[in-house]
DNA sequence: CTGTTAGCGCTTTCAT
DNA sequence: ATGAAAGCGCTAACAG
């Protein structure tokens, strides 16, 4: 294909193939004279070496790989801005895999990777009650692994996580202290172990609570028209005076239904929301949300990542980073 | 570091290396038999062979590069989520690069990828007015190169997007037909084609529309807090009785300042807008969404760049796929 | 049907 | 300071 390799060079240059070589990578042992030849025709041509070649020799690919449940979605599209951000700077590439939730993708994914197609891997897993066998075998391979968001508690690798129960319980607290007597939790339809956390937040919130008001959880699902019309039949039937809507959508749909049964907020039901854009906020300023750090999950996990690939020590001890989410109350819009 | 390569399986089994090379890729001049137990030994040891080393020899990696301006965006992470499919399919790899709106970034990324990195490379230009030699560099080396939704007019690669300015003039024609005496457009602040596109089809409908009413557009910013002042404003001053948002997250604030305003929707005004995720739609079934095929716009744009990769020939007669958008007017919610 | 061998482009001893 | 040569793991042309 493209005949600009290294032998191409030295023929030009009349030198021989190890010492352009020696001279691209700025070894000590050249002269600069030499040194200067070769950069200048190299830049001339726009050499580039091929990475097959260098893989194949050195055992790296200056790749690595994320691997993630779904990409539509504000919180993993941050999460690989930010690792993207940190691959950028090193000058690596970086491969992307959707596994759809679906844990035998995962698996044969991972499998595909084992003979050195990427120098590390940063996962957050599909399902985390299945087997993970796949991912073991990375760490006797050596090859570094970065668990972000949904870890594996069991494994001995870095993770990176928010705090989702924390910040649940403050969630639920903020709209305790704002006099919230009767708090409705919407939960999304997902039973992986963050919407747990972030329901027990709540509920424990509540257990320790002065007041002690029974929890009242809304169970959601993927469609928009019945949830739609459950959270409607909630508010009617139960009238809650807060909403602790925990992803953001639902806090949309919410927003809503409050406007067609006449519900003012915050003045009737205050709404407070997980969220990562805050799009729900857009919608009124006192739509309280809890703002994830995505963007900086997806550059805590690439940097550890790189720890491990440039110590090349795969081991080390095992750390758990939480990055603490932030509570966004928006200031009132203009001259409201 | 892994050592279950040819050579070993090779020594295992008593066989020659170029044997089992061919066992493993099926050759039609190996016995059955031997095919039978090099299988088995590969799969029992996850055998796996090395991405560099048959990258080397073939000058192919069974990868691919999309190129994008950025990915916390609905509309390419849906255009990711289709190429990643056929990707899928097609047992091949996706690397991904963002390009942050910067031209340099795409030049030197599109550069690092000339020698043999990846077959093939899915690109949205990151500006449309700068140079390209950087791609044409591409045709010459005989990378294949697919455009989608960001093009390059000039020149002769395939190219795939969606009816950006028909659509525009469908909604406005939409709000028309609705009877909208004064409609107003909320343009966002891109400077992109596709915006061009999009006011230009709202002009056009108008300027060829019986009543000829002289269009009404509010410029918007980036930062909220100002949009919802100018939007709230214009309404307040303008009085239209149709709004036509370029862009969801304008229609979402629009739909607040709305409430604000005591307008009821669509009683008092009209909304339509460009959508992906359908977010805005959630809030009240009379938001009408045009919808682009962003999925269908990825899912096309990989398989063709598969055939040129597959046909080997880059050449081929430049194609412009044009993939019509959905106007989408949700069904009233339950028993509204 | 199976084995021998020559590279793909690069890095890296080991010589000089 | 430079060159010769081996070899990373794989495929394929060329023998048998």
């Amino acid at each position: 294909m493209n005949k600009i390799n290294i032998k191409y060079l030295a023929k030009e240059l009349n030198l021989s193939i190890s010492t352009v070589s020696r001279a691209l990578s700025d070894s000590y042992e050249i002269s600069a004279e030499t040194k200067a030849k070769v950069f200048a025709l190299a830049r001339q041509l726009n050499y580039q070496p091929n990475p097959n070649a260098s893989g194949l020799r050195g055992q790296k690919t200056k790749t690595i790989a994320i691997v993630i449940p779904e990409i539509v979605n504000d919180f993993f599209s941050l999460v690989i801005s930010g690792i993207e951000k940190i691959t950028q700077e090193k000058g690596y590439y970086m491969l992307v895999y959707i596994t759809h939730e679906d844990h035998s993708m995962e698996v044969s994914f991972i499998n595909s990777l084992v003979k050195g197609r990427v120098d590390g891997i940063l996962l957050s897993r599909s399902s985390e009650q299945d087997d993970y066998s796949h991912l073991l075998e990375l760490n006797d391979k050596g090859i570094p692994l970065v668990f972000f968001d949904r870890v594996c508690e069991t494994m001995d690798n870095v993770k990176v996580t928010t705090d989702n129960y924390e910040s649940s319980v403050t969630a639920t607290q903020h709209l305790l202290a704002a006099g919230c007597r009767k708090i409705a939790y919407l939960q999304a339809p997902r039973n992986i172990s963050i919407g747990q956390l972030r329901m027990n937040g709540y509920l424990d919130a509540l257990k320790d609570s002065p007041g002690k008001q029974p929890p009242l959880v809304l169970e959601c699902t993927n469609d928009h028209d019945e949830n739609s019309m459950r959270i409607k039949k909630m508010l009617a039937t139960e009238k809650p005076d807060g909403i602790f809507a925990s992803i953001e959508k639902l806090a949309v749909i919410c927003y809503s239904v409050c406007e067609q049964l006449k519900l003012r907020i915050p003045e009737d039901v205050k709404i407070i929301s997980f969220s990562n854009l805050q799009t729900a906020s857009l919608l009124n300023p006192s739509l309280t949300t809890i703002t994830q750090p995505a963007f900086d999950i997806g550059v805590t996990a690439a940097r550890e990542l790189f720890k491990r690939i440039e110590k090349k020590s795969t081991g080390g001890t095992a750390e758990h980073v939480v990055l603490k989410s932030l509570l966004v109350k928006r200031k009132s819009t203009s001259t409201r």
